[in-house]
DNA sequence: AACTCGGGGGG
DNA sequence: CCCCCAGAGTT
């Protein structure tokens, strides 16, 4: 399976641009802090365009935050752009500008989970390593375990299930990886599952199953998202995002000040619930994200 | 273990 | 309109 895996993947990979002969250790971290919880399609076009300002952690660690922020534009959970600068002034510091080899230092950088650690071991320096996001886990939990989908929640069972089958070469691991993510991006896919395109579909043991629904399809509870505090915060940041973009545009007089500020009564208009547009943007100050001189608020630095 | 944290595109 | 997306950090 996993050689014919590596071959489906050899001819039909999508040519995403972190995955460029050219690519750094950088650029590949980049993208995988990115892709956390955000399509690889919408993180495409924005990672080329990131690079080509800011090629190397040197050039992230000094950029302003501000700048980082507004680049970060609308891929979502901005925390994730702020650990990612703090990530790079961490290598910095650490590492002498150079991206860290082995796991556990890439574990200790702001942002960098079990996850993104074993991605770039893999991905970036082609070494043998135990990469599970939620592509594996569909794949394993279809293919091994003959369940429609995995549990809510990475159990331990199911990394332990995943580290068996990695490959003990190191260029074989690291295609597993690329591979088998791939099909579930692709192919294996949550939603709709291409089984008729599966280039392992008479080795897996869900479709031998004859296809048995969901297990805990119904404890498995969708994010709210109307009316929540991850809204109202989105709101906020991208009013001064915009705010900040229009720094010298010529366009006086529109109720947004010079250097990216905004008057608290205009943020105000994004949200009628005032009790919780001051708890956001206490909050968004808390996390770093924003900060206020007098009466109004901007993006840091 | 349970929460929080954005935003958008596909079915 | 609902669901899910190359997760991480905090409590």
């Amino acid at each position: 399976m996993q050689e014919v895996l590596a071959d489906w993947f050899a001819q039909t990979a999508r040519d995403l641009p972190w995955r460029a002969p050219d690519r750094s250790p950088w650029g590949v971290l980049v993208s995988e802090v990115m892709a956390q919880q955000t399509p690889v399609a919408r993180v495409a076009p924005l990672w080329t365009a990131w690079m080509e300002r800011w090629p190397t952690p040197s050039d992230v660690a000094s950029a302003p935050t501000a700048d980082v922020l507004r680049a970060w534009g609308t891929l979502g959970y901005p925390r994730r752009a702020l650990r990612l600068q703090e990530c790079a002034r961490a290598i910095m510091e650490r590492h002498d500008g150079t991206v860290p080899e082995d796991e556990p230092s890439l574990l200790a950088l702001p942002g960098v989970g079990t996850y993104t650690a074993a991605a770039v071991v893999a991905f970036a320096f082609g070494r043998r390593s135990v990469v599970v996001d939620t592509n594996v886990r569909r794949v394993l939990a279809r293919t091994l375990g003959g369940d429609a989908l995995p549990a809510p929640s990475l159990t331990s069972a199911e990394m332990a299930r995943a580290a068996s089958v990695v490959p003990s070469d190191d260029a074989d691991a690291a295609t597993w990886a690329a591979s088998s993510m791939e099909l579930g991006a692709v192919v294996c896919t949550a939603r709709a599952p291409r089984c008729d395109a599966c280039p392992v579909s008479w080795a897996c043991a869900w479709r031998a199953a004859g296809y048995p629904p969901d297990e805990h399809g119904a404890r498995r509870k969708t994010q709210a998202w109307a009316g929540t505090d991850r809204q109202v915060r989105g709101k906020v940041m991208a009013v001064l995002r915009e705010a900040h973009g229009q720094v010298g545009s010529g366009q006086a007089g529109n109720g947004q000040e010079a250097h990216g500020r905004v008057a608290r009564s205009q943020v105000a208009l994004v949200w009628p619930d005032a009790a919780q547009l001051d708890r956001c943007v206490a909050g968004l100050i808390e996390d770093g994200l924003v900060e206020q001189t007098g009466d109004e608020l901007h993006l840091p630095g």
